[in-house]
DNA sequence: CGGCCTGTTGATGCGACTCAATTCAGGTGG
DNA sequence: CCACCTGAATTGAGTCGCATCAACAGGCCG
């Protein structure tokens, strides 16, 4: 038990949410979080459900989705190991907004709701943590909007890979390849359109040169194409 | 000035940010706080620039937007007195994730960054109440995602009507009537469309007897129907 | 009166979703 | 090892929603 909870104090340690923060700040989120696995397409919690708490991802892969009543669906977010999930809703009255599925096996740290605010009160260095944390999640659902209301199919995809790419490498040049952590359904659910204009999409770019794709594996071969066309200029 | 300061900070003790803070907390904050009016039309900040502070709106309307090279503009959120706004770029090292312009003659409290957060370190409660703030915006954001991916213009039109019901008349029924605060075009642009695509679709609802529209007053006669549309019911 | 802005209505075209058929890859079991 | 099955990816044809372009009516104000 012991042994235990040391291990998760260290794990806790290079998450960014607690980046900082003091030994007994970590020991006492340590002593809160509780393990919790999911398999592979199970479901974490549910759109409108009252939220109980949030989670840490340690290892595999979670999107959150928002679906409508006719089967469609839209992924929010791709949630990384590292990232968390779920905090919203701990913070304001309001129950989960989108719905969570592992997309592989799944390892987690869920985190009470009663217990973290706690915690919150009593650690300002975990506030401002948890208010950059929001705050990068606001700055980025403003971007999706912006590209979902503004920008079309070609332009979104665009984006996604020179972000992909700037994120993977570093920077963005000719040759560089950026791996899709998902399968391009599910890229398309994320881009907001579907698998067929993904698919035509993706050759349109091809057959301008901007890209090359095998399998889950796009090569970025002319970086300022892909830069004008995801700008906003026709492909 | 003593009698401004105090005036100053009997109007925060009524902003929904502040509520709850102590007389201490409450006087700091009035210290900090500098008053900026805007005339209609004026810009408050830009997109993109590095962000200074954050604003609370006294009076008046401020919409919040993002536009693209070609001229369209999408509206992301359009402000309330007593609401604040350019919080999120205060809190993590990001600039202003959009575009903020007087839409009428406005009175704002300005929060310079610094000074805000330190007192955000002192205050807990102060960083709850932030917290809670952001996880609203959170919230909203997702359902605008949502209804753009996922609905079409008809449904989130009649969303809007629903939601601006509830939230003028506390219910939703038969002959209760929404005062639009904006012009249609404004509307158009929150509602990620065009001026001539509302028109359209405010006649087609009022054609099937959902609504009746008179100038910018628009009188819900089929909540029924209304509901079956923002559901994704074709109309 | 003559601009100017807002709103409405019509005709047209394009982007993207739908439906359907086919291929392909991975995994399973005989 | 091959036959089989399933889900993913691709490609084509048809349709639809909505943006675009254009013309015009009404209200407001200098």
């Amino acid at each position: 038990m012991e042994e235990a909870r040391l291990d998760k104090k260290e794990a806790l340690r290079h998450i960014y949410l607690f980046s900082g923060l003091g030994d007994s700040d970590l020991e006492a989120l340590a002593r809160l979080a509780v393990r919790r696995d999911f398999p592979r397409d199970s479901h974490i919690f549910w759109e409108g459900r009252e939220a109980q708490g949030f989670y840490i991802l340690l290892e595999g892969l979670v999107k959150l989705v928002k679906s409508s009543p006719d089967g469609k669906e839209f992924i929010m977010r791709l949630v990384m190991p590292g990232e968390t999930f779920g905090e919203a809703a701990v913070l304001a009255e309001i129950n989960y907004p989108a719905t969570a599925m592992a997309l592989e096996d799944c390892q987690t740290l869920f985190f009470p709701k009663a217990g973290f605010l706690n915690l919150l009160t009593a650690s300002p260095k975990l506030a401002r943590n948890m208010l950059a944390t929001m705050s990068r999640l606001l700055f980025h659902l403003t971007r999706q909007l912006e590209d979902l209301t503004l920008k079309e199919v070609s332009s979104r995809l665009a984006s996604y890979l020179l972000e992909r790419c700037r994120e993977q490498h570093g920077r963005v040049a000719a040759d560089l390849s950026v791996e899709l952590p998902v399968t391009k359904t599910h890229l398309a659910a994320y881009l907001g359109t579907i698998s067929e204009t993904l698919s035509r999409t993706l050759a349109r770019l091809k057959s301008v040169g901007a890209i090359q794709v095998e399998k889950s594996k796009i090569t970025i071969k002319d970086p300022e194409v892909l830069k004008s066309i995801s700008q906003g200029g026709k492909s």
